[in-house]
DNA sequence: GCCGTTTTCGGCCCGACTGTTTTCAGTCG
């Protein structure tokens, strides 16, 4: 068991104990125990092997002996009888807004409700409203929840998915008589969350690729549709995945026409016909070519302008991941990262990088750690002795400054003066009105000591909505006041959308890709973040952070002597 | 359940917000 699974099986033990009313600090333990394993710089079945797991701070006698046998046997019976104790769809009812284990407790045990199929049921026949601790507003958000937990349901996050897809196309690719084979679909547009898996593949017989899908580990119900020409299965999570096995010829066309999406493929039929090009072909440039466009990346194939620009040449050559030089925006163990600094610089030394910009929480996001104005000194101490360790490697001296709720800055300019750069981003207050979260913005964006915006909806992707806040104003002001605007590469956050890229480039708004990551794994999530700069139509001259160094160095130093003078 | 320049018991960790209250509990970040 990998140590993500061990983590995820410990937080489930957590939450049960506490369903169960156990002691609430042995509850935070296990979900602490949760936290330590997970960002471990070691798999825990080494640690196991090697004896030393109980010198790991926070893993004491009980947790080693669950996290002994999840290794060693795959399972814990602990886990397994806490879980034989509920109704199989407690579980889920922890993923409906609103809902903790307190609330599920007493909904379980006055009621009987045991999952959200049930509470549901209850909400609307007014049964939770008599409850203790419960009333009719209660009701409604919990039924306003359960709505958009379904809205979620079936949907993954796309970094979740993407290396099961990757296995199947692996798998797919070695069973005999493959010519090609491609993902499709929504993967391969690169979207932000997934519904299903889609490939197309020439060559094999159907009972050779059958054979082939359920060798896999834990893909089922392989099932054959000769009448369409496709294979289906469930993949190892249970996303439906679709096969379509071509031939050769007409390779080209079935790729594209998998890829979707329905409108792009609807305007290069439209292209085809007036051009009269032919659907047939091997390749996905020869249909584009006798469309009369150039190539579309698939990124680009939203059926947002996209066929135009081709029919004109005019597509803009997309940033690729290979050309980002350095990254802002990195936590480290001073405020809420799981490495020191001295790991992050050297995590992304070796990922290539030519700089680093960290950037830990500021004074007023205490539930993060955040460094007060002694704790700020202490670190540019640090940074500069880090520094001289990795002369290859510079670092920039920043911070992610909370944005207050009247707009104004977390720290004095005194002390905003000290930082290479200063991120701006909200943190607290997400259900202010929408005219005054754009204000409160937009009014950070004019404080000449901020560099960047962080992560600017403040969404996370199938678990928070994006607070209310007129985009539009906020990127016009960006572009006012001449600031970055991040894209957030973390995969729950991809933030800013690649939808609203587009207006920003309009308004000469500079982006940066920033991996916001709060471990050295977390700087590997850089290339979901440039998915989304590809998707929203952004190059390697939109983006700050595919500059050299020094450039990027005096493109910060004028900003900040912008600031000062 | 975990931890200890407080060493084997007695602490663990904050604030805003919301809805439910007659003084507070649950959820979220």
């Amino acid at each position: 068991m990998t140590k993500r699974e061990i983590a995820a099986v410990l937080e489930e033990m957590a939450f049960l104990l506490e369903l169960k009313g156990e002691n609430p600090f042995k509850v935070k333990a296990y979900s602490a125990g949760a936290r330590v394993i997970e960002s471990l710089p070691e798999e825990p079945s080494v640690l196991v092997q090697k004896g030393i797991l109980r010198n790991v701070k926070g893993i004491g006698e009980g947790l080693a002996g669950v996290v002994t046998e999840l290794v060693t046997a795959g399972r814990s019976t602990a886990h397994q009888e806490m879980k034989a104790s509920f109704p199989a769809g407690v579980m889920e009812m922890a993923g409906v807004p609103g809902l903790g284990p307190k609330k599920i407790k007493a909904l379980y045990e006055n009621l009987g409700v045991g999952s959200v199929g049930e509470l549901e049921y209850a909400c609307i026949e007014n049964r939770l409203v008599g409850l203790p601790g419960f009333g009719q507003k209660t009701q409604e958000k919990i039924l306003a929840g359960i709505r958009r937990f379904k809205r979620h349901q079936g949907f993954h996050l796309f970094a979740n998915v993407v290396g099961e897809a990757d296995c199947i196309l692996e798998a797919v690719r070695k069973a005999p008589g493959v010519l090609c084979a491609d993902l499709a679909g929504e993967i391969r547009r690169r979207l932000e969350v997934i519904q299903r898996i889609a490939l197309v593949v020439a060559g094999p017989q159907p009972q050779a690729l059958a054979e082939a899908l359920q060798s896999i580990p834990d893909v089922t119900q392989v099932e054959r549709h000769p009448e369409t020409h496709t294979i289906t299965a469930r993949s190892p999570q249970g996303l439906p995945v679709s096969i379509t096995l071509s031939d050769s010829a007409g390779y080209g066309w079935e790729l594209l026409s998998a890829t979707g999406s329905v409108e792009h493929v609807e305007a290069v039929k439209q292209s085809l016909t007036a051009h009269r090009g032919s659907q047939k072909g091997e390749s996905e440039e020869l249909i584009y070519a006798a469309a009369g466009l150039s190539y579309v990346p698939p990124e680009l194939r939203e059926g947002h302008g996209e066929i135009a620009q081709a029919a004109h040449g005019r597509l803009p050559v997309l940033i690729e991941a290979g050309q980002v030089q350095g990254i802002f925006h990195n936590h480290t163990v001073w405020s809420d990262g799981s490495a020191t600094l001295e790991q992050m610089v050297g995590a992304a030394r070796s990922l290539g990088y030519r700089y680093i910009g960290i950037s830990d929480h500021s004074q007023a996001a205490f539930y993060a750690n955040g460094l007060k104005e002694d704790r700020v000194k202490a670190q540019h101490a640090e940074i500069d002795i880090v520094q001289k360790k990795f002369p290859d490697v510079r670092i920039f001296k920043g911070i992610e400054a909370d944005i207050l709720a009247d707009g104004a800055m977390d720290y004095p300019d005194a002390v905003l003066a000290t930082f290479d750069f200063v991120i701006a981003s909200v943190h607290s207050r997400f259900n202010l009105s929408e005219e005054d979260q754009t204000n409160r913005i937009c009014r950070a964006l004019a404080n000449p000591y901020v560099t960047m915006l962080g992560h600017a909806t403040g969404r996370l992707l199938l678990s928070r909505d994006a607070y209310r806040v007129d985009m539009k104003k906020v990127l016009d002001a960006a572009a006012a006041h001449n600031k970055i605007v991040e894209i957030n590469a973390n995969p729950h956050r991809l933030d800013l959308d690649w939808r609203l890229c587009g207006y920003a480039k309009e308004r000469g708004v500079q982006f940066s890709i920033n991996p916001d990551a709060h471990s050295t794994e977390g700087l590997a999530d850089v290339p979901f973040g440039v998915n989304v700069a590809r998707k929203g139509g952004v190059t390697a001259a939109d983006v700050v952070n595919t500059l050299p160094v020094e450039v990027v160095a005096s493109r910060l130093q004028a900003i900040h002597s912008k600031a000062l003078s």
